[in-house]
DNA sequence: TATTGTTATACTCTATAACTATA
DNA sequence: TATAGTTATAGAGTATAACAATA
């Protein structure tokens, strides 16, 4: 390795993560989904969530939902039902439901391909490593 | 956990991986340094690398790589030196061996929280399978 | 013929502020 | 008083195309 930076955890760990989005990206462009848009469907399969229920889940600002459940909205893939006054639940459509499905079949193969990547000897340590980081930065 | 995503190894590497780079951010604003100006300085260490050296080893594009180095060499960080008539080397300058010091000192401290945070029995773990992830995706 | 440095540009992602209306 | 949904906007980060000059 030339790289300096290699042995680093912080730098291997943000490598890691966008050579795992690019190819993730690449797994669901053919459904016309970004990730972002496939990660919105399975949170929002939960049912009765708001679009800031959503949000928070996902760590996404308000803000930002509205463009994001537009363009879902657009494609046939949500609605957004009153739930009161003020407050609206995003409910998948059929089509939303049937482009899920399409999503959890890509995703499980991917996650799989993911971690049989990993050695053997490693594999089970790196979710529970993972957590670790992503819980403790929400101190 | 009410996260539905939170098991599935991918989602958890990217919002450890923004978790760590939110963290080394705040880390890093002190020396008015991003990652990326911190990265480039501890690559361009290695002494004798052009533009595009340091692009490839950080996987940062020639034309993006432009921007960056102006930030640096306006900051007194680094210096541009003919090496022929068409390549520069990019050359630290005796304020950027400085700054590059406390860059160590902090990402040194960084790595370190990072890896107390994973819990003794996963802890070896995480590096290795960060690069296996990080090197398959070389294909 | 391939590579370097550069300019210009566009697109995505994310963050902030502000506003209205309702809980 | 806090929250939901929304609009508008600004700043990063990144990707592509093109060009002149040199290896």
């Amino acid at each position: 390795m030339t790289d300096p930076l290699a042995r680093l955890p912080g730098y291997a760990l943000r490598r890691a993560a966008s050579a795992m989005m690019a190819e993730l990206t690449e797994r669901l462009a053919p459904l016309a989904l970004r990730i972002i848009d496939a990660s919105l469907l399975m949170v929002a399969d939960a049912g009765s969530m708001t679009s800031s229920d959503i949000g928070r889940v996902l760590d996404i600002q308000r803000a930002n939902m509205v463009p994001l459940l537009n363009r879902l909205e657009a494609a046939g893939l949500i609605t957004r039902q009153p739930l009161d006054r003020k407050s609206m639940a995003i409910i998948l459509t059929p089509a939303g439901r049937a482009r899920l499905a399409e999503v959890r079949a890509i995703t499980g193969q991917f996650e799989e391909d993911l971690m049989a990547r990993i050695p053997d000897a490693h594999r089970a340590h790196f979710l529970p490593a993972l957590q670790a980081l992503w819980s403790a930065a929400d101190d």
